[in-house]
DNA sequence: AAAAAAATTTAGACTTGTCTAAATTTGTTA
DNA sequence: TAACAAATTTAGACAAGTCTAAATTTTTTT
């Protein structure tokens, strides 16, 4: 039974070790929880003492299973929470976050499991990331970033990178969402910046934007 | 903005103030609270400080105008999430409680409010109890116990005054719901017990059972 | 490889909410 | 109404999680 933060810790351990390779640092958790890096020190050391993580002093932390497992159990609450607000109670995609993150650490493995029942399943929340099922897998797919594509190719959003209101929102407007059909019309060599057919319409996005959207083929 | 403590002893308050008179003692809150009578002490004057009640040395509380709204806006969510629970993820009546402690803490006035129109505007939680709407304000019908209800007089359960998950599973078993129609059909002088017709069935049950269920007529 | 910079840890302090034990106030009873 | 009992508060301590400032280690640069 973990504390609000340990759990946040946890999953924001889980997050930065799946972004990046060897061992986690501090200053990256600092960053990513903020708090200071005095303070993310303190609480490896508790971790460590749980065997929720392996730390050696100024060499960063890795998750153990154990740690793995508690990481993974959150992201299922926090996914399946953000399907239901988009599903079920009017909320968009942009909105979600914050009600996730305190909705996660909410202790009742039957409400996790009948909330599952009751959205039918999902395998992916509403930025396309995978929710862990009961047994804490999640189907992957081969996702690839829209400025990997070949011009020309049909495929189809499956998630983003950034996952600020600022890029969804602007996704929005632009009728751009999980699921709608994406071509690389033309690459301009000048500046990198697609031409794009969008669903049933076409339009210009940046190298910045292409950079952050997932899309399977 | 309260914190999650807080919060309790806010509603702690509103309860104990509703089944009692006058100022509510620091002893009751330690009981409900299952804290010491000294840390409440601590919280009455924090709760003090902030406004939220009003506090004199040795006299106990009272919530002031602010500290009730607190207090209804955390019954409130807790009400709806109990509904919630019971309507679309098969809880029964004797399981939520625990849940929806901590489901009332969640802040967010938008998933409230559309929790409240998902469920589509309930008046009252699985246990009978009225749901405080938007503006704070709840419905609470003209309810008597079962041992003051006259021989032979119609009425229907709206409601239950013991919580516990023994007596909730006892009703279940009884058949007893809210809603159920009720009939007491015959008052035994010698130990109060009662003989009565719930639903399609007759049954028997004790004085303590009777004192413990809400009627209307 | 020495010096400088960056990252990390330690030490000590603070806040919140809790506790125990002792002191004080209120109430109850003889 | 004096003495006792019960309720309440105070004082001092503790655990969790955080911070700042200083010390240490690692990494990078010259």
């Amino acid at each position: 039974m973990q504390t609000l933060s340990t759990e946040d810790y946890l999953k924001a351990i889980y997050h930065v070790s799946q972004s990046s390779s060897g061992a986690v640092a501090t200053t990256s958790i600092a960053k990513q929880i903020g708090a200071k890096p005095s303070s993310v020190t303190d609480m490896f050391k508790k971790l460590s003492d749980q065997n929720l993580v392996k730390y050696q002093k100024y060499q960063g932390v890795s998750l153990t299973n154990e740690g793995v497992k508690t990481a993974l159990r959150i992201i299922r609450k926090h996914r399946l929470w953000e399907s239901f607000l988009v599903s079920h109670l009017n909320f968009n995609w942009d909105e979600v976050h914050q009600v996730a993150e305190q909705l996660e650490h909410i202790q009742s493995e039957k409400l996790t499991n009948e909330l599952e029942r009751f959205l039918d399943y999902p395998t992916h929340d509403p930025h396309g990331d995978p929710i862990p099922n009961r047994a804490l897998f999640m189907k992957t797919y081969n996702k690839i970033l829209l400025t990997e594509l070949p011009v020309n190719k049909e495929c189809v959003c499956v998630g983003v990178k950034d996952n600020s209101s600022d890029f969804l929102r602007y996704l929005d407007r632009r009728q751009i969402g999980i699921g709608t059909p994406l071509q690389v019309l033309h690459r301009e060599d000048f500046d990198d910046s697609l031409h794009i057919q969008a669903g049933k319409s076409t339009l210009m996005i940046t190298k910045k934007t292409a950079e952050n959207i997932y899309v399977k083929s």
